[in-house]
RNA sequence: GCCCACAUAGCUCAGCAGGAUAGAGCGACUGCCUCCUAAGCAGUAGGCCAGAGGUUCGAAUCCUCUUGUGGGCACCA
């Protein structure tokens, strides 16, 4: 149990000794030093109920407060209701100890242990190079994946792609038609085609390995694309430090029969029906506001169709938590994905989506407005080659995911050696610089120290920082977004860099510099675990 | 027109199970390396938290409306 949870279990205790009746107790880290270390704002959310005066409920509550010296130095109202806790630094500098054991494992929980969970995620289509806005379903979906991985679950990344639709057919023709072009042949390139320069590059290494004499619709094209595409995918995805575990694709389930027997089994239930050449989803059946098309008069399903067998496939394999990470163009067809599973019986509770806000790309101080299809786009490589992973990961979790993000391209460039992700590694490396030191000079802290000397300002600070750490990231398991926990290692940081200036670890005074070092260790350990969860370097030097 | 997000410093954004003086980075300005990495620290300037109502002891945070931005409302995915 930690700390704040220990305090808000004895103000409920004692609030019930007083007579009264406890409601929401949050207990928050104190902005202002004369507030003490800890606060909870309990009396004033109590006042009206208990018809009572907060300043008189706080009283009456610290009045019935178990006062444990060893962890409580002092407990004392202040106006207009709060109860404030001056926690004894005892208990701060008995942390230290702790981190060091628990070393890679601070932080980590055995909430998930036992269960699976399925993160799908990317889910491009091989239509052309991954680009930004891919990029940030990438590093969201892996950074994820990783949360949960620290607290227990066995997880798959999954990659779920659409090989049998109309994207893929035009990507087919785009290619025979440059083939076609590059043959001197009049061709007509296709209106909705892909214009990219490795259209170009695919149709000529199919001359080079097919020949010149290939037929109008002969599959190669298609096939060629396809293979040369999620290849040059799955290298920007290494480039990301992203791997994955498994690739599902669309045809999959016109093979084993699944899309067939979706379908029988709604018509069933009745909840399909024929309509102008069509078939239909009766989703107004189910409270929707409008019917799906299930199956195009040309006799190709839509794209619903595949996802929701999809869908179900993943549910039958037993997961206990299935992620969806979809931008906010997806708002409002996974509801019809849910909506059919639920009709045919499955419980979709565990199934959670989480949409992200797009990425606007500003080159030159102007909106791009990025499209695959017309070539117009900054690609994850090229972003990469500029900035580096780590930059580029950063990027794309330290913003909220209902925020809309904008990418200055120009401003990433320039900025690259002027980074906020620096700041957290560079706290990284001078800590691994001063251990380096502190061995040479014989000092170890490894056992021994003491860890009462750490009694500045600084050091307390710090201390209160690690100490949090686990909330963080059981705060990040709950809610499934990496944000807080770049916002808690910034905030770490500059406490580090803080206590660095003012605290100079190696010193005449050895036993001084032993509990510095066992500080800053432990320090380290936190910083370490948590860029690790980001998918950032943690480098020794810098 | 309807639905979903968002609107906070010059710029990019935190803060939002309601709490004590609204934060950070970048940009601007001022200081700080005889001392473990100055990729750092300290400080100044910069805000009617889009606007208007409401709920509350208390609102950037919750509710309603208005305005603006992004996304959706396809026999595209």
């Amino acid at each position: 149990m930690n700390l704040k949870e220990n305090l808000q279990k004895k103000l409920i205790e004692a609030t019930e000794k007083a007579g009264l009746i406890p409601h929401s107790v949050i207990i928050t880290s104190s902005k202002d030093e004369k507030h003490g270390d800890l606060s909870s704002s309990l009396p004033l959310s109590m006042a009206k109920a208990a018809q009572k005066p907060p300043m008189e409920i706080a009283a009456l509550i610290i009045d019935q407060f178990e006062k444990d010296k060893n962890l409580i130095l002092d407990i004392f109202p202040s106006p207009p209701g709060f109860i404030n806790f001056k926690i004894n630094p005892s208990f701060y500098q008995s942390l230290i100890p702790i981190i060091i054991d628990a070393g890679d494992s601070y932080g980590r929980s055995e909430t998930g242990k036992g269960k699976t969970a399925n993160v799908e995620f990317v889910s491009a289509n091989p239509t052309g190079p991954l680009t930004i806005g891919h990029g940030r379903n990438a590093v969201l979906g892996d950074t994820i994946s990783n949360i949960l991985e620290n607290h227990g679950y066995e997880v798959t990344r999954e990659y779920y792609f659409n090989d049998a639709g109309r994207q893929m057919r035009i990507l087919g023709q785009s290619v025979e038609a440059r083939y076609y072009e590059i043959l001197k042949q009049d061709v007509e390139f296709p209106e909705d085609g892909y214009q990219g320069n490795y259209i170009k590059d695919i149709a000529h290494s199919i001359m080079h390995e097919n020949g010149e004499n290939l037929k109008s619709g002969d599959p190669i094209f298609k096939e060629k694309a396809e293979k040369v595409i999620f290849a040059d995918i799955e290298k920007s995805l290494r480039n990301l430090g992203i791997h994955f575990d498994q690739f599902t694709n669309e045809k999959t389930f016109y093979k084993n029969g699944e899309i067939d027997r979706f379908l029988e089994e709604l018509k069933a239930k009745n909840l399909i029906y024929e309509k102008d050449g069509a078939t239909w989803f009766r989703a107004t059946d189910l409270g929707k506001e409008q019917d799906r098309v299930y199956i195009k008069s040309t006799g190709e399903p839509t794209y619903r169709v595949p996802d929701t067998a999809y869908h179900r496939d993943k549910i039958n394999r037993g997961f206990d938590l299935i992620i969806d990470i979809f931008g906010a163009d997806h708002a409002d067809t996974y509801p019809d994905v849910l909506l059919a599973l639920n009709a045919l019986g499955l419980k979709t509770d565990h199934i959670r989506v989480l949409l992200y806000q797009f990425v606007t790309l500003l080159r030159n101080g102007e909106k791009v407005k990025m499209s695959t299809r017309k070539a117009n786009y900054v690609t994850i490589d090229e972003l990469v080659d500029e900035v580096g992973v780590d930059v580029v990961r950063y990027f794309f979790i330290m913003r909220g995911m209902n925020s809309h993000l904008n990418f200055d391209i120009d401003a990433a460039a320039d900025s690259s050696d002027n980074n906020p992700v620096f700041y957290l590694q560079y706290a990284h490396a001078r800590i691994c610089n001063i251990i380096k030191r502190g061995e040479g000079l014989g000092m170890k802290s490894s056992t021994g120290y003491d860890i009462t000397l750490l009694t500045h300002s600084s050091e307390i600070e710090l201390l209160k920082s690690i100490g949090e750490f686990p909330e963080i990231m059981a705060l990040a398991l709950k809610i499934l977004e990496p944000q807080d926990i770049v916002n808690y290692l910034q905030d770490l940081a500059a406490r580090f860099h803080r206590f660095y200036v003012d605290c100079r670890v190696i010193t005449d005074d050895e036993n001084l510099s032993e509990a510095r070092l066992a500080l800053i260790k432990a320090t380290k350990i936190v910083l370490s675990n948590g860029l690790k969860t980001l998918g950032i370097t943690a480098p020794e030097r810098m």
